[in-house]
DNA sequence: ACGCACTTGCAAATTAATTGCATTTGCGTT
DNA sequence: AACGCAAATGCAATTAATTTGCAAGTGCGT
């Protein structure tokens, strides 16, 4: 993503260009996994010549999630809300409780479960998120070598 | 659930019996549907003679998370952690995005994914949260009266 | 370069959640 | 049934996330 694609999404979801929502597009663009505002707000500030402020940070993000650019997810990590950008292509997410990391997974397997879930409850179904939470395959062998009990 | 059943509960898992601690249980219990620390408060200074404390309540909730008796939902209320009963069935929700309402949904359409996911991934999966939301049937009708478009 | 509406920074306010401490309560023992 | 102690609660104050008002700054069409 650069910045005059960054310009021409702003243009069609009817968003002003600033310095500021660059560069938290642009970081959201290159994560690809739900971060917070605090942790934007930081990430932003250490980079060399960039300045912003945390109110602001909020201020965007709320902006991009009101236009569908950005999604609150419904991932809470310790008290703060986190956000990520809207692939519109359906992403899930699988996380480690161990380490924290968080890697998107491919597919979806609600496809099929939401048709017979709208003919059984007649509800308009619109959406759904799923997290799901384990342990990654490094972080089962420092259990192992450890061994500590689940 | 009646206050012995109650007590069975907090004496099997290792809880000391308070007025506060069952009022909340009780409470949680006939709810099918997570609600916040702030709403419970509520809930229970507005019965008769029952007075408790928020900061009680947030310990309260914090100590049957730990024990296992509720679950800290994944789903914020504007911005408020809600919980709900653990029922062991492992129970997802459908949400009404239009009046709020939320029932549960009887099985869980996720086993047999999980499964591929493991090989697939290495993960070692432990858990996995779903939440579904779209327009109740009553709400659509309402919607269909006044004819909005989605 | 100019002007205006919109955006940002800053500081203060609000709101959720947590904590310290004095008081109260549950419960086993006498 | 009263006693005593550890644990639980209430209250007030604190911390931390998020929001808001307002003055100053910026993007963009003219």
């Amino acid at each position: 993503m650069d910045i005059n694609k960054a310009k021409d999404v702003f243009r069609r979801s009817g968003i002003k260009f600033s310095q500021q929502r660059l560069q938290i597009f642009l970081l959201l663009n290159n994560k690809n996994e739900p971060i917070s505002a605090d942790d934007i707000y930081l990430e932003l500030i250490k980079g060399e010549s960039n300045n912003i402020n945390i109110s602001t940070v909020y201020r965007i993000l709320g902006l991009f999630t009101k236009k569908g650019l950005v999604l609150k997810s419904n991932l809470n990590i310790d008290g703060k809300a986190t956000f990520e950008i809207n692939h519109r292509d359906h992403r899930h997410h699988l996380i480690c409780i161990q380490c924290g990391k968080i890697v998107p997974i491919s597919g979806c397997p609600l496809k099929e479960y939401e048709r017979s879930l709208i003919k059984k409850t007649n509800y308009l179904i619109l959406e759904h998120n799923l997290e799901i939470r384990g342990i990654c395959p490094e972080c089962q062998k420092i259990r192992e070598s450890k061994d500590i009990g689940i």
